[in-house]
RNA sequence: GGCCUCGUAGCUCAGUGGAUAGAGCAGCAGCCUUCUAAGCUGCGGGUCAUAGGUUCGAAUCCUAUCGGGGUCACCA
């Protein structure tokens, strides 16, 4: 890499030059804008100080250096603090025949080292997923590549939330109004079906709380007493003392939402390593309340309920069993934490988790770490903002909620309409035709949603359908499908597209700016990793798939006569064909051979 | 109210210490006899919420204020 070299001549230079031992902060180096002459830029401001020169003069006398010592350099010129390098074309050159061909460009090291577990996902099972649920998904699995292809060894699981009380209301009104209703009897989706019945519960539930104020009663102490809601708890009761009617119930209706859901994960695309199910995992982490209790970082009260005093780290109190003796939702994240600590040892544990549980994850980490689990430090918590409708925020009792199953349909029928429209199903038949619109429609909702920034809020608007033109992943799909189309054409000609026989070949701007945008690939990936975010490679995809088009347009790629220049482009493409799909299968979107 | 977070073009978003703040959409004007027009080119559009501060340099860091969102349950 040509930061590496530049690096450590610019320190050598600092050093020969004034004497002094610069800090890698210091060596600032940058792409060059286009609108300046150069590659990579160094800004000189930081050593003016050592120096005691103008920054002109430091950087021309440090542009001397670079140039006379170090072979890369084919010049230099200076524009105020700014020093700008030029690379040698032989550079550039070298690099892309080096790597052109090779499928896993600017991949990281595969490490023997401890795995990183991500959990996402993590759906309800008494209702079906939504928007919400979606970007959770897209930046679980898309995350999970993007550290596979950093070089870490990645374990997708995820844990499904299958009891409680919410489950107990869907199973409830099931019983009561549902006749025996099945996803076969009703031609519904499982979990669809299920949630209908958790629909149906709130609804006689919240007619039962009218009533009784209406009779006088509070509405606190309406909501508290309503008989569907002690049933509910009752139901939830002898869940517990696994009555065997209830849990066949709970079983039957799980198992609908279950084939759901697969359905659902199977169209998005999201697979997992490992499923874990609350129902298996709620009693952990008990024990490790009580181990807290003995060793007085947790304290009983009078009532039995058990609480940790946060204060010192700026937090409240905080439950960690009620007085019951049950668990609470803190209760188990430890006793889950502590399963998945003893289970794999990982580097990290990511949950992939919306922000409105921020301040959980802040206590469960501070929490373990008075239990002494000095691994709680590994815990990173991927805090995703909401996903909001023009109306405000998706409340699923509102029925403001976008359907996951129904995003995707018309997703599909959209794409559908517009690729017949452009004639690009023209030369696709059955099954193919398909494909084609459903990969391009699935990328323009991956894409759309990966795209902004993870921790930020994000606006979808129903009623404008998501773009499949401009910064959208079919545009990038395109670019790709381009690319191949060039390939195939070279191949049937009997074109070279090797670099064999380019080794002085001269470099226009937009095929030095394409090939400059593939170099950076690596850095882009490592910080994509490190900050924990598919935007980042969104982001660059598009900027690459950019880059290509307007190379595109500007160089005849096959009717170049000089046989250099040709390979030189053909190769170009292909490795930009390459870098793309690998950008595109961290965002967990194919891509198009045609289209 | 305490804490967290966001505020950049009409809209959706990039940019998180460096040069004259960028894309896409929307609007306007061009480009299909060329390897794919889901494309390319050009034009217009900005008090980077506001006010201070730190420094050679601030959209980016600090403080305050305003505005949006989240959170502070014996819910999960």
């Amino acid at each position: 890499m040509i930061e590496r070299l530049l690096t450590d001549k610019v320190k050598e230079a600092v050093y020969s030059l004034y004497h002094l031992d610069a800090d890698p902060s210091q060596i600032q180096l940058q792409n060059t804008r286009k609108e300046f002459d150069g590659d990579i830029t160094l800004v000189v401001f930081p050593f003016t100080k050592f120096s005691r020169k103008s920054p002109e003069a430091t950087a021309t006398e440090i542009g001397e250096y670079l140039k006379l010592n170090l072979r890369e350099v084919e010049n230099f010129n200076v524009i105020k603090g700014f020093l700008n390098i030029i690379v040698k074309n032989e550079y550039w050159l070298k690099f892309l025949s080096e790597n052109y061909k090779s499928y896993t460009y600017g991949y990281g090291e595969k490490s023997e080292k401890k795995p990183v577990v991500v959990e996402f996902s993590s759906p309800n099972t008494n209702k079906p997923l939504h928007l919400g649920h979606i970007r959770n998904n897209l930046l679980g699995f898309s995350l999970s590549r993007i550290l596979a292809a950093s070089g870490k060894n990645v374990v997708k699981v995820n844990l499904v939330n299958d009891r409680g009380i919410h489950i107990c209301k869907s199973m409830l009104a099931w019983q009561r109004w549902g006749n025996g209703e099945t996803p076969e009897s009703s031609g519904m989706k499982g979990d669809h079906l299920v949630g209908k019945y958790y629909v149906i519960f709130d609804k006689q539930y919240k007619e039962e709380i009218a009533a009784m104020v209406a009779q006088g009663s509070s509405p606190e102490d309406a909501a508290k007493k309503a008989p569907l809601i002690i049933e509910a708890q009752l139901l939830l009761q002898k869940w517990e003392a696994r009555d065997e009617a209830t849990i066949g119930l709970w079983k039957m209706m799980n198992g609908w939402v279950y084939e759901g859901f697969a359905k659902t994960y199977k169209t998005l695309g999201i697979e997992f390593d490992k499923t874990y199910y609350e129902s298996q995992t709620y009693l952990l982490g008990k024990e490790l309340v009580e181990k807290g209790v003995q060793q007085g970082v947790y304290k009983r009260r009078d009532d039995g309920s058990v609480w940790i005093d946060l204060s010192a780290e700026g937090m409240d109190e905080k439950l960690l069993l009620r007085s019951d003796g049950t668990s609470v939702y803190m209760t188990q994240d430890m006793g889950t934490a502590m399963q998945r600590y003893k289970e794999y040892q990982p580097e990290q544990l990511i949950y992939v988790v919306g922000n409105e549980q921020e301040y959980h994850f802040n206590v469960l980490k501070v929490v373990l770490k008075h239990l002494r689990c000095e691994w709680a430090d590994s815990i990173y918590h991927l805090s995703y903002g909401m996903v909001e409708l023009p109306a405000g925020k998706m409340k699923s009792r509102e029925g403001t909620v976008v359907d996951a199953d129904d995003l995707m349909q018309e997703m599909f029928d959209t794409s559908e309409a517009m690729a017949r429209e452009l004639g690009k199903l023209d030369s696709f038949e059955g099954e193919d035709a398909v494909n084609l619109y459903r990969t391009i429609g699935l990328g323009a909702l991956k894409y759309f949603i990966l795209k902004v920034d993870p921790r930020k809020n994000m606006l979808f608007n129903p009623a404008e359908s998501i773009d499949f033109n401009g910064n959208t992943g079919p545009f990038i799909q395109y670019t790709y499908a381009r690319i191949k189309s060039v390939l195939r054409k070279a191949e049937e000609t009997g074109l070279d597209v090797s670099m064999s026989k380019v080794q002085d070949a001269d470099m226009f701007s937009q095929e030095k700016e394409l090939l400059k945008k593939i170099h950076d690939f690596p850095v882009v990936l490592m910080q994509a990793a490190d900050i924990h975010s598919p935007a980042v490679i969104a982001n660059y995809a598009f900027e690459l798939a950019s880059e290509y088009n307007r190379f595109y347009h500007d160089l005849t790629i096959l009717k170049e006569e000089n046989i250099m220049s040709r390979s030189l482009r053909l190769s170009l493409s292909l490795f930009t064909a390459k870098v793309i799909a690998n950008a595109l299968w961290m965002l967990g979107i194919e891509v198009p051979e045609r289209m």
